[in-house]
DNA sequence: GTCTATAATTTGATAGAC
DNA sequence: GTCTATCAAATTATAGAC
């Protein structure tokens, strides 16, 4: 796909979205116009309009780049480990790690109010990394490790706490490192739905 | 404060509130203007102008409206009840009914980005209901009802899951009425720090 | 207090040179 | 592919009549 002359070109085009990504954290998607993004990258509006469509195209790059990682990390938690009990362990810890490591993209996962500027989207909680995330409060379930109950009430109950804690986090109310809350916060969800 | 010709004056503030309110809510702050406004009460600019500096004051008069109201009725909850266990039962449900009865008001509370239309406002954990829930769980570690552990990280496991189902009532992912799991979601958050 | 008309700015987007 | 210059539309806000 990639032509040879790619290298700038790729650079530019990610330069773009690194950029966009970091305004969009900061101030909000509403909050930062092409011409922002044009003058905090140093590149000029014919450079943005080559790789995008507009500003929405831009969200919706990110967008689909931050669920694709997202779905894939987990994907993997679920390979590798094969309890629900393990999983959700993991699976919040990945989260924290995200939170802290690459907190802009948290912030747009978390935050953006998708729906407001890509209307044609389906809300986050559809996408893949959320339908895995109660993928594994369904097998939980079969295999007698989770009481039984609504699946989805079941996952809100599991994974609520520590979204809350990441929300808490990004507000600036929770110094980090997040993970040192890490098992409390796993304790508190996993016992709200563990069996007897 | 009020005049005696305020019942008319009165109507028309109102109606920019409720009218913006309703706005906000079915299509976000950044994506309604002054004129939506204008147009959807069928009143004037200059008769919004006239009660408020901006777009930014109709905001920030309905989000303390709106605090203040959940403020009242959580402390409502806290004076009437005295264990943990019943407070924090009765705080959810009055979550979920103030999202059922008043969508657009928790809309509101729980979308808007407060923060990017707002930017002096601290965030909305830090305020009053926020902070009352936070007492709930305080008291209810002093008694004993609570296992000891962090009171943030107590909290978001009491009301993490219940907050988590009313996003996804708001997302359209749960049908009405949410009262249905009412019992299942608390007895969730309750397990998770209850004392064994 | 409420209106209409309009100013001043900002925004997303395009055209065309290099 | 990247740039500068510019446009058309929309937005917040003001001025001034009634």
């Amino acid at each position: 796909m990639k032509e040879r002359t790619a290298a700038r070109s790729v650079d530019i085009r990610s330069l773009i979205v690194r950029t966009a990504l970091r305004l969009f954290a900061e101030r909000g998607y509403f909050n930062t116009s092409i011409h922002d993004i044009r003058k905090a990258a140093d590149i000029s509006i014919g450079a943005i309009y080559h790789y995008f469509s507009g500003k929405e195209a831009i969200a919706k790059a990110i967008y689909d780049d931050l669920v694709a990682r997202m779905a894939e990390a987990v994907a993997v938690v679920m390979k590798e480990l094969s309890t629900a009990r393990d999983r959700s362990q993991a699976v919040i810890q990945l989260l924290f790690e995200m939170a802290e490591d690459d907190p802009e993209m948290m912030h747009f996962i978390l935050y953006a109010r998708h729906r407001e500027f890509m209307p044609d989207e389906p809300p986050i909680c559809s996408s893949r990394p959320f339908e895995l995330m109660k993928d594994i409060v369904k097998e939980g379930m079969a295999s007698g490790e989770i009481r039984p109950m609504d699946p989805l009430v079941a996952a809100a109950g599991l994974f609520g706490g520590a979204i809350r804690m990441i929300h808490l986090y990004m507000d600036g109310i929770i110094a980090p490192p997040l993970k040192q809350h890490l098992e409390e916060v796993w304790s508190c969800g996993w016992r709200g739905i563990a069996h007897d």
